[in-house]
DNA sequence: ATGATGATGGCAGTTAATGTCAGAAAAGCC
DNA sequence: GGCTTTTCTGACATTAACTGCCATCATCAT
């Protein structure tokens, strides 16, 4: 709870990274330079080369912040709970803050925006691959296996793989084609995508776990 | 099979990709300079960057030709075949040329030896993800569905996942603790992983196509 | 206070990457 | 074969991403 030396590092990380994607939102990545960036911060240009290795990972925590959201409510998923239930609670706009909502609206629109950027899309891929290792900690959990059972790393390898997919034709779909969700919309579309490519039956209830940790 | 105008710049790339990898190889990826990489593939560094917009990307053609020799096997995959056994014929060792077998030794290497590398991890992500759209050709032709329908496209996404995460393990597995694979070994757990996470039943000897076409 | 530790900014330096242009090679045309 | 036209390549200058270095400032334990 107290605020540990590397959270307000974070925090700093994070906040330069909204601006940097706000930036890149208007004018394009090539076109807003590191120094831009670093002022609408409000941090010398130094200290952001010192905080990102390079341009495209400016963005990263702001796609990261977005997953570590997701993954801590996967976390509070209670064993007897189906997949549906959950998700229904971590989407319901009811049980997001403002911030986690304008975060997400800035990456469904980033995306949208630049299909094709390669900067963009590498980071993007990357913040997926990333969360591979905290998914595969969520599932092992749940079934009680191993974190590194070969199932496991499959299953998170795929169930982000479907998560990623539905992120980004959800992100197409209402950015071009101005189509709107309902939060159960993407519930169900996404509770359907990830059960289709699960190997391990981790999205229904299970067994309490004999041991009554978690 | 005449010579196009393309198929030579993107031989000249490949060459240069091989060259990239193996001087990264030798030295790290840092200190492996453009100029260098130039030099061992006998062009200026202009041409370098005018063929690469940045060195990550002097990879990309070797992952990228190795996963299309794959994505054509997969092409020549009859209807009435079953995966294993389309995959035990693909990856027949006396199917493969010196060539290919030389790149896939080169990019299990490389993938081994630098796990945490970045820019090379992401290129290589973005070489899968590259080659999700051939593959939903592939499937959707199985099919008879669109290449676009979202269920296509899922499975797409999650069979890459499946696929990098077997070369991922098997690679590892192969030069850190020096496990030698048998090809059948290799099939067995490729099929396993793709079958896992299919959610269309692309795996199995399918219906002919009604058209007879293909 | 004071001294140690670590974060920051300023500035110079390095290197990846681009703009420009002139010469070489290749493709099209006769 | 010649000729034009275009596309490709290399040399050089230039920009912009990124790093090294050091002085300064904040934080915190003593």
């Amino acid at each position: 709870m107290s605020e540990k030396p590397n959270d307000r590092i974070d925090a700093i990380q994070l906040a330069v990274s909204r601006h940097a994607a706000r930036l890149i939102l208007d004018q394009g990545f090539a076109a807003t330079s590191g120094g831009q960036i670093a002022k609408a911060a409000g941090i010398s240009e130094r200290t952001l080369w010192r905080y990102f290795r390079n341009k495209e990972s400016c963005l990263a925590p702001l796609f990261a912040r977005s997953w570590q959201r997701f993954a801590e409510d996967l976390r509070q998923w209670p064993r007897s709970v189906s997949l549906e239930e959950h998700l229904a609670d971590c989407f319901d706009l009811k049980n997001q803050s403002a911030e986690q909502i304008a975060d997400s609206v800035l990456i469904v629109r980033l995306i949208a925006a630049f299909p094709d950027e390669p900067d963009l899309r590498s980071t993007w891929l990357m913040s997926y691959h990333d969360g591979e290792a905290s998914l595969m900690a969520i599932i092992g959990d749940r079934l009680d296996r191993s974190h590194n059972d070969f199932d496991v790393r499959l299953c998170a390898a795929a169930v982000m793989a479907a998560v990623r997919t539905i992120d980004e034709t959800v992100s197409l779909a209402a950015v071009r084609h101005r189509q709107t969700f309902t939060t159960a919309e993407v519930v169900t579309r996404m509770s359907r995508a990830i059960r289709a490519v699960s190997n391990l039956p981790f999205c229904d209830a299970v067994q309490p776990n004999p041991f009554g940790d978690t």
